[in-house]
DNA sequence: ACATCACATTCGCCTAAGCGAATATGTTTT
DNA sequence: AAAACATATTCGCTTAGGCGAATGTGATGT
């Protein structure tokens, strides 16, 4: 059998780049690894929310996560696929360049560095990446 | 106002590639402009089927189309953001490498180098850019 | 004028998937 | 053991969008 174990479904990945706010979620993971409660705060949509997209996005194989604790860290997979690979990447680069994607990264950096945290952040793991 | 007459969307672009039907039919735009009834001949679907989707990638702003008496002809169309256009050569790229994709490319060229084309190519202009 | 051709649109049905609200699960803390 | 916490899943509802079947539209041919 010459074929790969996982043929890498194109059209399950644009269905999961479909959403905004799975477009935001991949943003806010461009510096490396991040906690679920960082999205929820800068996004400012609800937990469950949230939670459901980032499934989505880990079923189609788009970013991985681990548990650590009480905390899930989410970040950036890279598919198998280097044509996949190739597209995702060219995302990414359109992620870093939009005004209003490039406001909500700054948010999470601002986020990060406050001396008195919203009360959901306190306590969670820094993202990496993040210059504070 | 320092904002473009259109901000693309990419979301839309992103829903437009997320269905296998539409990935075809742009797969066999890849050598230039091509006449409905060749996409409906080599994909083996029903026209009105077609006809709905390349409306789909109209809207999106991924096609063209041009009419020629009672013919309708479809092209690629450059997003006039660079980071979609980007974007969009990568899933090209990636079209031409798949297998399939590939498969059905040849297809095409086939049924336009035919001596007894079937009956719904009759008459058919060719599509540009087939190696006859 | 009328039929034919190439294509587009509409209709009714069905599934995928988005949402908020509620609830469940796994982990740490006390 | 029980409570608190971070996250995940389920439920009921609503909308987008896929499909085949039927119909509409604009151009050509006779």
């Amino acid at each position: 059998m010459s074929k790969q174990s996982k043929p890498f479904d194109l059209e399950l990945m644009f269905r999961a780049l479909a959403d905004r706010t799975r477009l935001r979620l991949l943003n806010l993971m461009a510096s490396g690894e991040i906690c679920v409660c960082y999205f929820v705060e800068v996004l400012g949509t609800s937990q469950p929310k949230v939670s459901r997209h980032l499934a989505y996005l880990r079923r189609a194989g788009l970013v991985e996560a681990r548990r650590d604790g009480k905390w899930m860290h989410y970040q950036l997979a890279q598919p198998a696929d280097p044509g996949a690979a190739n597209i995702l990447n060219e995302v990414r680069a359109w992620l870093l360049l939009d005004p209003t994607m490039r406001r909500e990264r700054e948010q999470l950096t601002a986020v990060c560095c406050m001396v008195n945290p919203p009360v959901q952040i306190q306590g969670a793991p820094k993202p990496v990446g993040i210059s504070v």
